[in-house]
DNA sequence: TCAGACTTTCAACAATTGTTGAAATTGTAG
DNA sequence: CTACAATTTCAACAATTGTTGAAAGTCTGA
């Protein structure tokens, strides 16, 4: 085995163990001795290959971060290339903004599974909400908009973002995974099962959006 | 001033302190000496009036849980003895469930805009979410649910369930506040302004479940 | 094989953590 | 005023934190 591979195999130890204890108790609940141990290395060997622990939170949470990006944009430009020249259906965007990460074989991964959960911490969270997730998302999430404001001309762009606010919200939560769906309706629906849940979700955010239409067409009415 | 009142003022001064600092920065990112300082008041105090830490961060979630369930609660009795004996409105309920903690007055309240983005992570947690969230609020929400299903009885549970999860979603990161939507929109959209979002994700949130019974109808109409 | 670079381990550090018991202070009832 | 109880402060504790420097080990290329 080569020695850059190696090197590789223990970075991505630390970094497995780091994914799964940020994700379950944050990044304050998280000791490195507590990552070091999971990954069965010592704990000096976390800072010789990221640095201090908050180095090490970035990486993990950068890892993923691009190839989720990549699969959700070539979908979204997919959507938009498709209908080209008119303008795509909401549901065609909605769509391609969450079955990427939903229903794709990869969310029955232990990896992904903690990585979006991690992400539902950062997206919800004071401290770092603001600015990591700019950091990260805001490309793909200004060229969705976009694609929206397309799908929805007569829709003020107000509505868009508070719409995209909804949006945002039931994704996150899907991602937190906290069981809780499965309590309220008695085992009925599993907060681990995100190909289930896609299309309802799909749905549901796609009409919210829609409704936007019919009230901005209202008011148009109402005006003549 | 009598003993009592004292007592009173300083357990008050310490739930302050702990709930704007657990808000911003999580269980572990707080200590108590931080808490201590912000309030005033000595570090042993903390544990003299509400022992461990972890007590005290049940305490600040309690303090204001009984009346936010008792305001909520109350608008949706309304809402359901109006329409009787006639089924309620989606629309009707989803703003019973939304305009108590968003519209009233004490939204502007420092304390208040603390203690929803606290609740926005605990219910994000998957190591609290699942548990925390259903001793506090979970017979509000199943009478909630109730009252959905009698609006939209052609709806399966399943769409309801999942229907409730994206409102939920689109609370709880409503509750935190994190200022992302304010730079997505760029200055258009305020996320510290909850009465100003109210009125747009009830409409979206309302359109979302109507929409599981028109699907509910297709299927209907296309099976005779 | 051997020198040199990279990786990993070990032991220890200063600082900080939640918690506690005793002392000091304050409030209250007789 | 006095005795007693509740509150608050002070100092200290054992345990744990992130980080570091030196030593030991491992691999690579000549």
């Amino acid at each position: 085995m080569s020695n850059d591979k190696k090197k590789a195999d223990k970075r991505e130890l630390i970094l497995n163990a780091a994914e799964a204890l940020f994700s379950k108790h944050g990044y304050d609940g998280v000791t490195l001795r507590a990552i070091a141990k999971q990954a069965g290395v010592d704990v000096a060997l976390a800072n010789y290959h990221f640095g201090p622990k908050r180095d090490l939170f970035d990486a993990v949470l950068m890892r993923r971060a691009q190839i989720l990006n990549s699969w959700r944009l070539a979908a979204l430009e997919k959507v938009i290339a498709d209908a080209s020249p008119g303008a795509p259906q909401v549901h065609d965007i909605i769509r391609s903004y969450f079955e990427p990460i939903l229903t794709r074989p990869h969310v029955q991964e232990e990896g992904w599974k903690n990585y979006y959960a991690l992400i539902a911490y950062v997206n919800n969270s004071p401290e770092w909400g603001g600015k990591l997730m700019t950091q990260f998302f805001d490309p793909l999430i200004d060229r969705f908009i976009e694609a929206l404001k397309l799908a929805l001309p007569d829709v003020p762009d107000k509505s868009i973002y508070w719409g995209y606010h909804c949006l945002s919200g039931a994704l996150t939560l899907a991602f937190a995974q906290t069981g809780r769906i499965d309590h309220l309706s008695k085992g009925l629906c599993r907060s681990d099962d995100l190909p289930g849940a896609c299309g309802y979700i799909v749905d549901f955010v796609s009409a919210g959006f829609e409704q936007f239409s019919n009230t901005a067409d209202q008011e148009k009415t109402a005006a003549l």
